[in-house]
DNA sequence: CGTCGCGTTGAAATCCATCAAACGACGTGG
DNA sequence: CCACGTCGTTTGATGGATTTCAACGCGACG
């Protein structure tokens, strides 16, 4: 772990996070609240149960949002990417686990400075309703997807999204890119076990849609192919 | 369908919904902007692909959000009841069906107007906000329980949690009321089908957990037993 | 009275979880 | 450098839960 003041001028998601919605004044108030954060993989951001003090801005790597229920195996509901937002507003405790996935950096704030900022500016309030609505729209999304679709197509999908998101611009998949997650986070994230996840990758793999490089580098060798299994 | 002006005065979610963050007089001016309009079991309020140019507050009834995929059958996102907002102030066209399940009445506002009084009202924003932070923590809620549930456990979580909504006091199960969905709906909001569904709730009649009145009449027999049945 | 929609029940098939074993990558220590 | 253990992954065999296919019951409604 480790804290520093925030270096706006250089952050990569300046114009897509939240605090873009502030004007240059503004938004420097509000970096003198924050504290710059590097997160380790796997290192735990916010756990469920604990004080719900503190939200953050994504500013680079990835991040998960899971629970892991009475038998102790995890369940993720979210991947948080790039200019993401974390932290529960409105809840007295934390109700879910926010972990690294990959090296990460955070923008992090006391809930409430930042609950106060969004009092004092309104356009950070609508900012956050807007983020808050898109990951709305992707949590039912993702339900959409794992509800009552097989295993294949799960998997399918997961790899069409995860090359989406590795792309730089957007609507194209990246040919080649690694897997932020590990198998068991996927089988956690599609509902499935590790070894299915494994099989079904083997199998798209077999089909010729994909090749694997490593543990977890993927290839789209077939990309239609990969998006035709994505579907019922 | 039928319109008519609102009658804030009345309403039984007057201090629950979006709009109590507003005093009395900004409250007015936003009740110029809406109609009340009632809805017929089935009816739809919004349909996926439509110009999105509508938002709504549930005032009485119950709403269900759904996608219908590929093949023709409806994955069913969220429920929807009274002070709840529905609508999504910033993409173009809807994204998922919005439709009654019972007789309902809601408020119904144009989108521009209701974007406008956000930006007017920054209350009106915070207390949007908060509302759609509690819909993403109940669209993760329902994630965690229908991913790798059995099909006996995601039935009884169920019937509690209608049990839990249908009672006046919080917290405490009615221990009578009617389910608002039909099998297939339960099917679609559960990630089964039917006929898993009707087995189950036979199953659980026959565990003496529950007794079935009619086709939708639900009784609490032995509520702990069924909580029991919702864990794994 | 026949039909239609909705729900229940039964039998068979299928897909996935479970149990089990082996593999490769990696780091440690001999 | 190699033996060794660990961890994550892959693959195989088996069993079980749920889906699928099919039939029936029941009430509503024309």
């Amino acid at each position: 772990m480790s804290s520093s003041p925030l270096a706006c001028a250089s952050c990569p998601v300046r114009d897509r996070a939240a605090c873009a919605a502030l004007d240059e004044g503004e938004r420097e108030e509000l970096a003198r609240l924050g504290r710059h954060r590097v997160l380790a993989p796997g290192e735990t951001l916010f756990a469920a149960g604990e004080p719900n003090d503190r939200c953050a801005t994504l500013v680079r790597g990835a991040l998960k949002i899971a629970t892991t229920d009475v038998e102790g195996d995890e369940r993720i509901l979210s991947l948080v990417h790039p200019a993401g937002f974390v932290g529960e507003l409105f809840a007295p405790l934390a109700r879910f686990d926010v972990v690294a996935l990959t090296a990460s950096e955070v923008c992090l704030f006391t809930r409430a400075e930042y609950e106060a900022a969004v009092e004092r500016y309104p356009e950070l309030a609508r900012a956050l309703l807007r983020r808050s609505s898109e990951d709305l729209f992707g949590a039912r999304s993702l339900m959409a997807m794992v509800g009552r679709h097989s295993a294949r197509e799960r998997v399918a999908a997961f790899l069409l999204a995860m090359a989406d998101a590795a792309s730089d611009s957007p609507c194209h998949p990246a040919a080649r890119f690694d897997l932020p997650l590990s198998r068991a986070e996927m089988a956690g994230l599609l509902g499935l076990t590790i070894e299915t996840v494994s099989r079904q990758v083997s199998a798209l793999e077999r089909s010729g849609a994909i090749r694997r490089h490593g543990l977890r580098g993927i290839e789209l060798v077939d990309a239609a192919q990969l998006g035709r299994a994505a579907l019922p």
